[in-house]
DNA sequence: CTAGGGTTAG
């Protein structure tokens, strides 16, 4: 009788493929090409029986059934399985790779589609204008000018710098990425311009506080018979807003009722803090009544505007009717609403609404709610308490934030917390002369000029002189 | 053989 054999020596069992049948009644005839089912399968469990189909009957070795495959995956938003699939098909073409690379760019993880284009490049798959596409869309969200200009390098190398769509990506990624001089480099050098590529541009500036810039722009772009969409107008009008030109946003608006431009949640809050901004209260409220759909950042626009222009209680108004909308309200409501409170001095409110920030809105305090809670607590002369607040910041305290506090010291009369405040604010910034023009300020209305000469040999030994803090100093001597 | 762009609130 021969020995029995380790256990090692036996066979594995064999794997078996439970396969559910797609229909219950009979097996499907087997389909003229797995590429049209693909297209319908809706559920991770759908994508996951016709791949293991496309497995036992070989089709997935057809590089059109699985790209149809991957597609539909990526579509289903599970990117793991995509990109599982995608690492067991031996020679992925062009497509492939571009489906991946979308479905990375819209990811939490762009930085993945840089990777997946240095991939390509390695295996001597031919990048297209669809890939670039992509990859500047990732580009675009991770803002960062050196992967845009490496990108830059290849959209040139490969030719393609003139396809429309790779050109607005182009445009897109620099000014998001904060690089405006680049961005118009590249929408210069482009002769054909699509309506879309002129809206980056316009777009760029608007967003990076270059309101003047945008509306050159746009009139350029209008006096060469462009016509503008509502999308373009979106930014026009913010740029509007920033800027002033009130009567450019109300020739926007007579525009878009002559076109019959449908007045959209985005156009519809791009006006109402257009007017809401410059105080224009009662158009605003027109505005906003009329809209059918709002947003948070509708509410936003009604509630700051309403803040900034002293209308607080007004503010807070908007701000209980928001949540009784079921809106959520988020960190620039917040704002909005505690910058009303400091206007209007409701502490209590404000000191509510500041301490149950995290609990009932799910809101982090940032930089500028505490820069609100400051002056909140400053103006109603809590300037101690102001001062503990900023001391126990988790971030680093900006020189807004010490503004407030010293400010609200010499209407108070607190020379101690003033000169420390002002200490900090000259840490950060050296060359803030203002500081000495507030301090002497204090000082002389206390009549304590010994203090405003002392502070006079301070800036002489900073070497100040000839500066518009100094001349204000000898006046009040 | 298949796919793609731009917009609002501090």
């Amino acid at each position: 009788m021969p020995p029995p054999k380790p256990h090692f020596f036996k066979k594995p069992p064999p794997t078996v493929h439970h396969l559910r049948p797609l229909t219950t009644t009979r097996p499907p005839p087997p389909p003229p090409h797995f590429s049209h089912l693909a297209d319908k399968c809706k559920t991770i469990h759908q994508l996951t029986q016709l791949h293991a189909q496309m497995i036992t009957t070989s089709r997935i070795h057809d590089n059109f059934a699985a790209s149809r495959l991957l597609s539909s995956s990526t579509f289903s938003g599970n990117l793991n399985y995509a990109s599982k699939l995608f690492q067991t098909i031996q020679k992925p073409n062009s497509f492939m790779y571009n489906t991946l690379i979308r479905a990375h760019a819209c990811s939490f993880n762009p930085k993945k589609s840089l990777g997946l284009l240095m991939d390509m490049l390695m295996c001597f798959v031919m990048p297209g204008k669809h890939t670039f596409t992509f990859v500047l869309k990732a580009c675009a969200s991770l803002r960062v000018v050196w992967n845009c200009m490496q990108v830059h390098t290849h959209v040139v190398k490969f030719g393609l710098g003139f396809d429309l769509h790779v050109v607005n990506g182009l445009v897109r990624a620099y000014s998001v990425s904060g690089c405006l001089v680049d961005a118009r480099k590249v929408f210069d050098e482009c002769s054909v311009r699509s309506l879309s590529i002129w809206t980056s541009m316009i777009c760029g500036y608007a967003q990076n506080g270059d309101s003047c810039e945008a509306i050159w722009l746009f009139d350029e772009m209008v006096g060469g018979g462009v016509e503008a969409s509502g999308v373009t107008l979106a930014s026009v009008l913010s740029a509007c807003a920033n800027s002033g030109c009130v009567d450019l946003g109300e020739e926007i608006r007579l525009y878009m009722e002559e076109k019959g431009i449908e007045l959209n949640v985005i156009l519809g809050t791009a006006l109402v803090h257009m007017y809401a901004r410059h105080g224009a209260i009662a158009e605003a409220k027109t505005c906003f009544d009329g809209m059918r759909e709002k947003n948070v950042a509708t509410w936003n626009a009604m509630i700051c505007g309403l803040a900034i222009h002293g209308h607080a209680k007004e503010a807070l108004g908007f701000f209980e009717n928001l949540k009784d909308e079921q809106v959520k309200p988020n960190e620039i409501t917040l704002v909005g609403v505690l910058s009303a409170c400091c206007h209007a001095g409701l502490y209590d409110y404000g000191y509510k609404i500041f301490y149950s920030m995290r609990k009932i809105y799910g809101v982090e305090p940032t930089i500028e709610h505490y820069g609100c809670m400051v002056d909140l607590l400053g103006r109603s002369g809590r300037v101690k308490e102001a001062e503990k607040l900023i001391r126990s910041m988790e971030m680093k305290a900006d020189v807004v934030i010490w503004g407030a506090l010293l400010s609200a010291c010499t209407r108070h009369g607190d020379y101690e917390i003033a000169e420390r405040a002002a200490k900090e604010i000259l840490k950060l910034d050296p060359q803030n002369h203002g500081v000495f023009v507030v301090l002497s300020n204090m000082y002389a209305e206390a009549d304590r000029w010994k203090d405003v000469l002392k502070l006079r040999k301070v800036m002489k030994m900073g070497n100040l002189f000839k500066t518009p803090g100094w001349s204000y100093i000898e006046n009040a001597t």
